[in-house]
DNA sequence: TATGAATGAGATTTCATTCAT
DNA sequence: AATGAATGAAATCTCATTCAT
């Protein structure tokens, strides 16, 4: 029995019930496992959640580096960083979905590792938003409220993109890439070519069943 | 002791915390009131849970439907709208993530009926968008997506605007009526004067702490 | 509202449900009370509990009593007791069972006091059987056990009676004179004419739904 | 730890107190084992009762049906039912009463179950008795009647038989044969010599405390 | 006479977790 | 690696009862 397995029943349960109203017995009968086998592969309820997490959150980090990576255009590298997220989201949505809903779950110790993550994360964004706007490529009211926005409108992506949709994942990316340019008055709304579009990967926590 | 007490004390801890994960007991030392006191004013975790949903869902419809008749021309309609939403959002942030998130802790019949609720006001939206396609105000890659991504966004005002914050109510409204212009290549960034914003009303749920 | 009204659905629920397993709520609701105010008919649950077995069983020895008079002769008397524990039974089936059943439910001080009244109804029969041996009319392997067997069949008679069914009363307590004079080896199984036969009345605590 | 150490338990707290007023805590700590372990060997309150009632009625029914296999004549077969009726329940005094009182405590589906049960073990005592009155063995004022007595009197046995008591289990058996007889008007009171006697068995639910 | 509000105690049941095997 | 047994703590909810009105 890998902990991939294990990982992927629980984010499966976590995403549709919640953490809290999740039980381990559930899970160990999601993976045919006895509930107290389920504490050789993971210690505790709370220390599978932040694997969980935490994995997650590591991907998202080291795939949005690499995606600000294939430009030094502060315009291409949030067009990047917008098309990663989006294709991270709706590549992982039922984790992506856990490792945000279920922060408030943690201990405080553990929220606040995670917490760090989560901001490294959002300053990827904030850093290309200032960099773009210090160069003159970006107009917004207020800086602060358009990245909020371009992030929430990205993570909203897991409530309902499916993966045999209407909408091919490059389709989603590129629109998302257009409703950013708009928002940041970005004249160009295509500032990336489709071949260029970051492929996020499935991570091992994410269930397959949900096509 | 009023009903509203006890809604606020439990959307303050169901925000927090989460449906699950709060306790009946908890409930009621949060109003002064004996866990078995409550099921006088409330029959149940679930019922106190459904109270307030459908109390905020029948306030945002008709919320919306008050901002609608406010302008026959669906590109302010829908300036209208979003600003009623974020506006909504904004001043009753813990009632209405309680009432996104915790859908899921329904039973199933209970949360048939939410859902219904909710589906008719996100169909506001549809229609005032597929109004100003029609007759060209719009223009936009997918009119699906961008629907959504209006709605995520405005949803998730509730995770930081504060009412002692940087921006004033008012000023985050225009700010998102200018942000859903330009997803939508409407020239005109501000169709409404400041004086015709809708002012939303806190409803009885919305515990008052939370500054 | 009569106490009599409180004391008939209490019966009625208490032979159905059992005491422990009937809530006060239940019992008001049945009268259309509020729990609070069956507190001014009736000072709690055991209270009613007892005033009902109390009234029973009163009414128990001096209806026996009452029949015993009608003759000097011990097999007639018997005769006379069988058919009036038979016919008690057959008239207020849910006030007997409740009675016999539900002493348990009693607090010892109570239970004791009711036990006394239950003694005293029971030494009437060993005493009618133990006159008739001794002028030699009954002839039994063990007189205790005829005495037991007689009384566990009148009372089982709750269980099957119905005003409506097969049989008419007087034919039920005419049956069990029969069986009685068979168990005691009495020659003549009819020592006592219908008209003879004590005519139980119905107490106040019987249920009239129970036909 | 044991099914039937548990049953035992249960079957002595439900005869004294009842179903509903024993709480499981109470059965628990009666074995001494914690309330929550209870839920490992049976499945909650209802279930323990069940299973209970259900092993007790299996071993009537197949107890009776071995006690009718010695014989051929319906008036032996009818000495031999009521002999085994008799034994069983003062073998088993708390577990027949449990089975016998404790059906209103079912739910619906559950009670449907045992009912049957019962109905096929009464069954068998109403075929004996036809097929001895077809051939003009017995003669009845009633045999409905007459049946009904015959039952009521062998269970009220629970209520007063004690091990190390006045009388051994075979005279009891003995003394209701011949109660029987003289009821059914049978001329030899003892058809059975008393090494033909059904000897039942002590069933796992029957607690042993109680001589 | 009648009741809504209130409560402490206790009901059954489920929880995450540990441990000997 | 895997599990059944066991448990303390806590979950939701119901109980009989009291009291001010």
């Amino acid at each position: 029995m890998e902990l991939g397995k294990v990982q992927q029943a629980a984010v499966a349960c976590f995403a549709q019930r919640g953490f809290a109203a999740t039980g381990i017995r559930e899970l160990g009968s999601a993976v045919g496992l006895n509930s107290a086998t389920l504490y050789h592969y993971v210690g505790g309820k709370e220390d599978l959640l932040v694997g969980i997490m935490n994995d997650c959150l590591a991907a998202m980090i080291s795939g949005a580096e690499q995606a600000l990576a294939g430009s030094n255009d502060p315009v291409r590298q949030l067009a990047l960083l917008v098309a990663f997220h989006v294709g991270f989201t709706a590549t992982n949505p039922s984790t992506a979905r856990v490792t945000e809903y279920e922060m408030r779950a943690l201990s405080a110790k553990a929220r606040e590792q995670m917490q760090e993550l989560r901001d490294a994360y959002e300053q990827l964004f904030a850093d290309a938003l200032q960099a773009g706007e210090r160069q003159g490529s970006f107009s917004t009211v207020d800086l602060g409220i358009a990245r909020l926005a371009l992030m929430e409108m990205g993570t909203g992506v897991s409530h309902w993109y499916r993966k045999d949709g209407r909408l091919t994942l490059a389709q989603v990316q590129l629109n998302f890439i257009s409703l950013a340019m708009r928002i940041l008055a970005v004249p160009d709304e295509f500032p990336l070519p489709a071949q260029q579009l970051p492929v996020p990967r499935v991570i091992a926590s994410e269930p397959t069943s949900k096509d």
